[in-house]
DNA sequence: CATAGTCGCGACAAGTTTGCGACAGACACG
DNA sequence: CGTGTCTGTCGCAAACTTGTCGCGACTATG
């Protein structure tokens, strides 16, 4: 069951929504102000946020702020205000949607529910990308086995070292997707960050050699980064 | 290029730090104290601060406070002092880093680029999470997909630049719908629109072409700008 | 059917991004 | 301690993208 974080300072209005929320199905935890919405946030890990504009203690905005530093946790923003500066605003530093008061708590619950699909989607890419389900991969004559740290060509073992591996079996697991330098450095770099965008090509560059032939099987998708090229045998 | 708001009140090290900076490619703006930092933040719009703790005027502290009620701008503070409690406060306060002096140039310059991808990537998450990543859109025999940055005519790939593909992307979501050149320039081409009506022109005119057969289904609307057909037609 | 405004398109130049060899520092292993 | 491997950085060349220009063709309008 999906967590809500709805961070709202208006009693009655916290009341009407949290029911209409936990009526959908939804696990609701309520916060009256800015710092206590913090708190709960780290606390709870909620998967998704209701957050209002206007809040003792500590703002909307920064509140909204300062969770974005520790993660991603998609935010739907309520505000009294309709102005569009307000709306660019709330976008800009982050909010994920935005709604304007007076609101319809279908139409409410409706956005969270959107935020919560589009946010799981992401969320599964990215662990999987990190984790990676420790399963066997071919690509062509191309082959990978993460347990055993084993890499083959054509059945001859090939020697990478583990960036290239890394690189190698993330690129493979999603043939056709392409990465950009940037998210390659945050999954296969991890948290090692020292390293710039010429770090990515060069690993590219070495694990290109060592594919021999198919190694141009790893694309260059210019202005944004690498992707395996899409084959006939594991397309989607 | 990206922009560095570089606020340190000691002249020779500003000059050290930002001549390094520049070296690595960046555009520097110096601020030299906390007023002209606030002052040159709202002007300049920076990618990434680096900020000094001790600063005349408006300490290193509150200059970040009031930053974050605009912007989320990353952070990179420089302190004389190591302790771990202000390590603390300073990212409680919601600095993005930390940097003790004294540090290596070469350590600032890596952990400013750190900054920089880490907010390149939280802004493709955020976009992508907006339009709907994942979802790959068709019309007629064109594919696009702006996940995996993916684009096929009747199953073979094509290869937009990232012009291109934002281009079709945008007339592809609304069929029909006309845009005209000013709002292509603002969305398309962003913030760096220096281009005049004729780079759109252009742009559709390369697109027509990568789209072969297809090209016509990009429409002129005559005084207005351009759009997709309606309809896709079906060949036989 | 003349005219002014607009668009298509080839060519070119400038700017940006990538490929790749060479090198050096870090680290592990004997 | 030497030795070898891995990996980040640098620099230049190559590849690619993209804005601009010029001119001819097209469109609406009166």
């Amino acid at each position: 069951m999906a967590t809500i974080l709805l961070v709202e300072d208006a009693r009655d209005l916290a009341q009407v929504v949290g029911r209409e929320l936990e009526a959908a199905g939804y696990r609701v935890v309520h916060a009256a102000d800015g710092v206590a919405a913090l708190e709960a946030h780290g606390r709870e890990r909620p998967d998704a946020v209701v957050l209002d504009w206007m809040l003792p203690r500590l703002d909307g905005l920064e509140v909204l702020r300062r969770m974005r530093q520790s993660a991603v946790t998609p935010v739907l923003m309520l505000t009294a205000r309709g102005e569009e500066t307000d709306r660019v605003v709330g976008l800009e530093l982050g909010a994920d949607d935005y709604l304007t008061k007076p609101f319809s708590l279908r139409e409410l619950v409706a956005r969270v529910r959107a935020l919560l699909r589009r946010a799981e989607l992401i969320r599964q890419q990215l662990t999987a990308d990190r984790e990676g389900a420790g399963e066997a991969l071919t690509y062509g004559i191309v082959r990978l086995d993460p347990g055993a740290h084993l890499a083959a060509l054509d059945g001859d073992p090939m020697d990478l070292s583990p960036t290239e591996f890394a690189l190698l079996y993330l690129l493979m697991r999603s043939p056709g997707r392409a990465f950009s330098r940037a998210y390659l450095l945050d999954t296969v770099w991890r948290e090692a960050y020292i390293g710039g965008d010429r770090s990515v090509d060069n690993a590219v560059l070495r694990l290109r050699k060592k594919l021999g032939q198919v190694g141009d099987a790893v694309e260059t998708v210019w202005g944004v980064g690498y992707r395996m090229r899409p084959t006939p045998v594991v397309r989607s």
